[in-house]
DNA sequence: GTAGATAGATGACTGCAAGTCATTTATATG
DNA sequence: CATATAAATGACTTGCAGTCATCTATCTAC
């Protein structure tokens, strides 16, 4: 959480990136407490232990801040597809998303808020990395199954399609409030995610077939 | 705009939903005019010619404004798609969402915004009003491929989430900035939309064969 | 027509959060 | 140690959502 030696103010680059690091650590922990309502950038600083103005030296603004945590969350589910082995492929492809805490949520605002919000140059490195992203994905289901990654690709934008809905979904059953009336049950249902997103990861993988 | 007989206030019923119609149409224009950017609870005042004060005696907060405006949208998609005779079902499926302006950027909105922001009561009303739409699209795919009406309530759910996902990324087609790189181009192109759920759509129905 | 009652409409006000920037001061350098 | 630098600060500005005491259009009873 604090600077190497203690320093109090990051002057190298590497003393930077741990700041950086610092900020996005803290907001992470803060949504996954207490969700987004509540996320100011106040509370962010109090919980880095540095003020608010210092934040803005590591982000435009505050969607771009959730948009870099955005980027980790998505880097790591990539990196947990690319351990899938052959016959562990389509579990993966739907754990993977589940597992990684935030992703959903995160994905779920990343056109309507994160992307909206923040600077073409940002926009378009965050996009040129999720791009990159697709493509390892493409990899990955090319490798273990054998089909030419030409067709791969495809396949995986289609899924990240599917994923974006299942998102909103998951979001959804979320909001779960304290009484739900019986006829809507299903509607808040959890797991929700990885029924939808399996039935379309299924659909997908067979139409390589 | 105003009143039957010029009347000030809305008293009867009758008026009252006048006046509700207006506040909607109003908040309408103004979307489709400007975006949601700059779309403030003043300006659609102004623009009813109203003040603030009664916005809030017919919507509970902006957010239940905007789902109102959402589900009249909802609506109409519905019906053209009713519309669809066999022939054309899978391109009526594909147009509709398109053709009904703010249908598909509100419905990117749906989860992130304005369900998690309303009161529970408005929730489960409108849980209830989209499940009835779901499931006269299910009727409406079931009538015209004659397959039976328990198979197509999935293939509509699918959809839906399809439609979710696509609505995302038309979302993001649009954010496009003066100069787009040459090599991001394609992340930014228009049609998306259509492309990527006339993709679902033809998965879907062929899956019901 | 008038008086009084009802409730729709108003807009100044409050609260809150994002984002700014003049000022302060930790740290590096010679 | 003196000086330069730039990192950090937090009081301040801005802008919007939402509230509520007050005003007054309209209705009702006579």
């Amino acid at each position: 959480m604090s600077l190497p030696e203690n320093r109090k103010r990051a002057r190298s680059d590497d003393e930077k990136e741990a700041r950086r690091r610092a900020i996005l650590r803290a907001t992470r922990v803060m949504i996954e407490e207490k969700g987004f309502e509540s996320l100011t950038m106040n509370a962010i600083a109090g919980e880095v232990g540095v003020s608010k103005g210092t934040l803005y030296l590591y982000a435009r603004n505050k969607e771009e801040l959730l948009l870099a945590v955005f980027s980790d969350a998505m880097e790591e589910v990539v990196a947990l597809i690319e351990q899938a082995s052959a016959d562990t492929l389509a579990q993966r492809l739907v754990d993977a998303p589940a597992d990684v805490p935030l992703f959903l949520p995160l994905l779920a605002r990343l056109f309507t808020d994160l992307e909206q919000a923040v600077s073409d140059e940002v926009l378009f490195t965050e996009k040129r990395r999720m791009r990159g992203m697709g493509l390892r994905v493409a990899q990955v289901i090319s490798d273990r199954t054998g089909t030419p990654l030409e067709r791969t690709r495809e396949a995986s934008m289609v899924l990240m399609l599917a994923l974006q809905g299942a998102a909103q979904f998951d979001l959804a059953s979320r909001r779960k409030p304290e009484d739900v009336p019986e006829d809507l049950e299903t509607m808040f249902a959890k797991e929700g995610f990885k029924t939808s997103y399996g039935m379309a990861v299924r659909l997908v993988l067979n139409g390589l077939k």
